[in-house]
DNA sequence: AATAAAATAGGACGTACGTACGACCATGAT
DNA sequence: ATCATGGTCGTACGTACGTCCTATTTTATT
């Protein structure tokens, strides 16, 4: 309830409250309401500046897109040679799980929503598309790896890099013996080596 | 509307429409009188058979669960060799997006609402425990497999291998071009080869 | 200072939800 | 024939939701 002591725009104020109840409690338990409330802003405020839920959705996304894709490539640009690069995209995850795992949870709510909503889907798609256009263009450019993974395209080796960091986070998260999960990350580094 | 002309249990017929519903529309989206109709039951059958909706759906997965791993074990001990009990793994996860996609977003959606549901989460978690359980005992045991992967437990191999086949997987299912992701899958094969 | 525009507030609307309740009906045992 | 039991039904309750509308206040422009 400090919500007066606030100088931040309530545009912003809205968004990052947004993304605190919606990362800690998910899409559907979350409501206007809620949001509105824990902002300090009467409700039509968020119909005001965001339209609606759904579309509220979509930006705290956004936001998150914007913060991290930037954060993973500069990751990838600030270290050399393709193993030192994949061990870093893989640390980002380990710490994306230990230090920030709510926003994990957010990604995978959002994976789930966008399983019926439309607009969600189209979004999580165009993410996909960046992620692996990212570790394509960091990981899989020199020729050796090509080599290494003949007939398959770099695209489809970014695919399942990305799709077991994915699943294998997903396990972590989700699952009761974190420690266990968190090796499976390591194996995954030492095995695309 | 062809409820008259039903034979099975009610109790059956509820649950079989209720994954009818959750698998085509998602947890959140559906509602008790949703099923209720569909399954051609008054609303209250529902409350009287499964308690509540949280229950309902746990029952559902509970049917999914009995039916697929069962699937997966005979499928991986009717093959020899190891190679072949992982293509025959990798098989199933292409059949079951292909034929079955229903299914696959119903565990997605499962898994997220895991994330909020503590009811959920325990049963993902041990649904979890013995899809990396058929795994290891199934394609990890020979000595051979081991030693490749010096320094990591069966375990963690069986974690990646699922995580890998869940992340790809979810990509396919929400991705827009389906057939270059389809080859992750067989990469994924390739490389644990 | 006057006025137009943007921002904010509060509340009402209609709807949908999960759940609970009490009444009926069929069946089978006494 | 009666009655208890398990199954079925319709419905009502209380609540919570997203959205919309209008009035008021603040800000910016001239």
């Amino acid at each position: 309830m400090q919500q007066k002591t606030d100088k931040t725009n309530p545009s912003e104020k809205i968004l990052i409250t947004a993304f605190e109840c919606l990362s800690t409690r998910g899409y559907a338990n979350v409501s206007m309401r809620n949001i509105a409330e824990e902002a300090g802003v009467a409700l039509s405020q968020l119909t005001y500046y965001y339209k609606n839920k759904e579309k509220l959705f979509i930006e705290v996304i956004n936001m998150m897109r914007l913060q991290y894709l930037h954060e993973i490539e500069g990751n990838l640009e600030s270290v050399m040679g393709e193993k030192e690069k994949l061990a870093s995209l893989v640390r980002f995850f380990k710490e994306l799980i230990r230090d920030k795992p709510k926003l994990l949870k957010l990604f995978i709510d959002f994976i789930a929503q966008a399983l019926w909503i439309p607009s969600f889907r189209e979004q999580l798609d165009s993410l996909f598309t960046e992620l692996t256009e990212i570790i394509e263009r960091n990981l899989l450019t020199c020729t050796k790896i090509n080599k290494r993974y003949l007939g398959y395209s770099p695209q489809t080796v970014a695919k399942l890099v990305l799709g077991a960091l994915l699943g294998t986070s997903i396990q972590i998260i989700l699952g009761s013996d974190r420690d266990s999960a968190f090796e499976s990350l390591n194996l995954a580094e030492s095995l695309l080596n």
